[in-house]
DNA sequence: CAGTAAACGAGACGGTACGTCGTGTCTTCTG
DNA sequence: CAGAAGACACGACGTACCGTCTCGTTTACTG
């Protein structure tokens, strides 16, 4: 999103149908205003201005604040990807060092802020954040775990429990807005979360 | 706080001072408002009242609303206690165990929810997180890490990593409000949380 | 679901065009609070609260209380009318007495007397009052004393200080509140304004 | 009332009486937040703090706004006398002249207009303006047109009526902030309301 | 190929909450 | 015991945003 918008040119419908363009825009706008002012500016109203959409498009399409989050989120996360070397603790580092990269880099660092933060407003918010939005996002460490536990790293009944102590480690340093002075922290916490527990 | 509140009975000014019986009715009204509504309902408004006090005098002892939902947490932390016994894993397990007894049954775990949240709003809320509030929630927690590093269960250096994969794990529970699902996982979390790096 | 209760009757929006039902119960809800608290009880709160209208549905309308007297005076005074029968002092009288009465059994009169304190608070309800109001009001009297320069009862040069005089004249009784006592003034008054200068 | 004010210095109580000292700095606050800030500035509070004095100083030799802004008022007024000369229309010319130079040069005009609003908002602010202000403050005018009866000029019964036409004037061009437009009407208005009723 | 259905932008609506200011009362402390 | 200091409950201020509603317009899909 250029800080210069473009002049918004009125859309008009497209017919008995979703149109791409408005939807587009809707979810552009939306970004800008959280990459520029953050979860306390961002309100349907100020992204139904910045997109030069009407609020009625925007709730015909989100039911929701997070439903919108969320798909702002899905729509920069697609690019992050977990591969499997074969060392659990160094494929949680790698993949946490890229995640953290695309948090402070993408405005989606504040989206993903944003939807926890919704999701303590919002009942129905949260139960989309437990139901759908974490299962998705974590489907890739899930299969990291996964095939540790096929390889006989870890025990497949602690997955649960590692995949809690992870994700709590990047909350805790994404929802304090810290991600720069915890990154040394990532090997020797990936290494832990990884860490045999037959001692 | 009974859900028959006692009739409001005016409390005028005491003289050039505060007030012990506003500031009580205050924090006791900002708890019972988030134990009966939650996030969503909490808000200036609402508690003044409900505590039969002036929004003013809310503004002036509380600059925000963070530092309200600060003191209405600490008011109700106070009894809890962490002790060491000489295991890590088992203290932090009592601990834990202890802690999310008290986010369950009192209003505290939403007090704690709706902090969180704040953070996201406010900056000057996250910082009140960061630099006052977190590091005195977690001096017994620490101090229980600290005896580990004396008596040679952990390595100094870690100590701030295992704090942020402990403090995580207790976030990810209770900001999705599933601290009963949770708590079986406690022990095994705790253990891998004090387990070492040597192998 | 009770048959007594009264009909809640919101009004929703028509469209993004401004509702006539709306703006016509605030009128009517501005001139009710008028009658019966007067001008300390006049508030946009109060008005809004009495309306069942939204403070911004007022904000949008009249951008100050000085704009919504204006109106609901404007409203109700419409009736009135000079009438030019031949002789000036005895159509100032006619039109002196009809407007007191008009000040003294409608809520007018308090209206009146709230935008002439609100324009001393506030200088741009003083630029309406000056620019707005008074030329309106005043067109009807401003004829009868055409209509005298146009006889030569009276020098066209001497209109504006005889209006002076006469609107102040009302001025001075209805904000001392003395409509009853100052009525057997009003002939002589009237005389003396419509008077010769040649003596 | 110079524009640095002084700094405030702590005036304790002199025993069981009024403290002269504090009354004189509250009245010089009141006529400097007139001057400053006009009525929409003027408060007890800051009348108060500009005077370092506690608000219930003021109200307890004060019991509302209206008192203070009379003898705000009084305290300068003193020295504006009416001459009679031997003719009512110039003398009546003369006194409004030095009235509304003292109303422009002066915080005076504010002060007046603030209390005929006051007037309008508090009954008894009314009652003191009719019963109290106005009576004292017309008692010269009042005596010019005494003269001009015993010069057989006018007609005693016509007094009341002249002095509404005079005062109302008066107050129109005051309330509505126009005291230079309307001074070269002055002559002509003073003659018409001094002018016989016989013709 | 006309009629209908639905999406679009726009923005008004009744509300709630914001954070600040002023009200008049009250109490304590100081001199 | 007056005076300063200032806290208190209250309520109005003007603004932002909520989620809903209706408008008039613009297509595409239908019969």
């Amino acid at each position: 999103m250029s800080a210069t918008d473009p002049p918004p040119k009125r859309r008009a419908s497209i017919g008995a149908r979703r149109n791409p363009a408005s939807q587009a825009a809707i979810l552009a706008a939306a970004r800008a205003v959280l990459a520029e002012q953050g979860y306390s500016g961002f309100s349907i109203d100020a992204v139904s201005r910045r997109a030069g959409a009407g609020k009625p498009t925007i709730y015909r399409w989100w039911k929701s604040r997070a439903e919108l989050l969320i798909e702002v989120y899905a729509a920069e996360k697609g690019a992050l990807r977990a591969a499997t070397t074969g060392n659990l603790a160094e494929d949680l580092t790698a993949y946490t060092a890229a995640l953290w990269d695309f948090w402070r880099d993408t405005p989606s660092g504040r989206t993903f802020r944003a939807l926890v933060a919704e999701a303590q407003h919002d009942e129905t918010a949260l139960e989309a954040l437990r139901g759908k939005f974490l299962p998705e996002r974590l489907q890739d460490v899930r299969a990291l775990f996964g095939a540790a536990v096929a390889r006989g790293e870890i025990a497949a009944a602690e997955v649960e429990m590692r995949l809690a102590l992870y994700v709590g480690f990047n909350w805790y340093y994404v929802l304090t807005d810290r991600l720069v002075d915890g990154r040394a922290a990532i090997p020797a916490a990936m290494r832990l979360v990884a860490a045999s527990l037959r001692d």
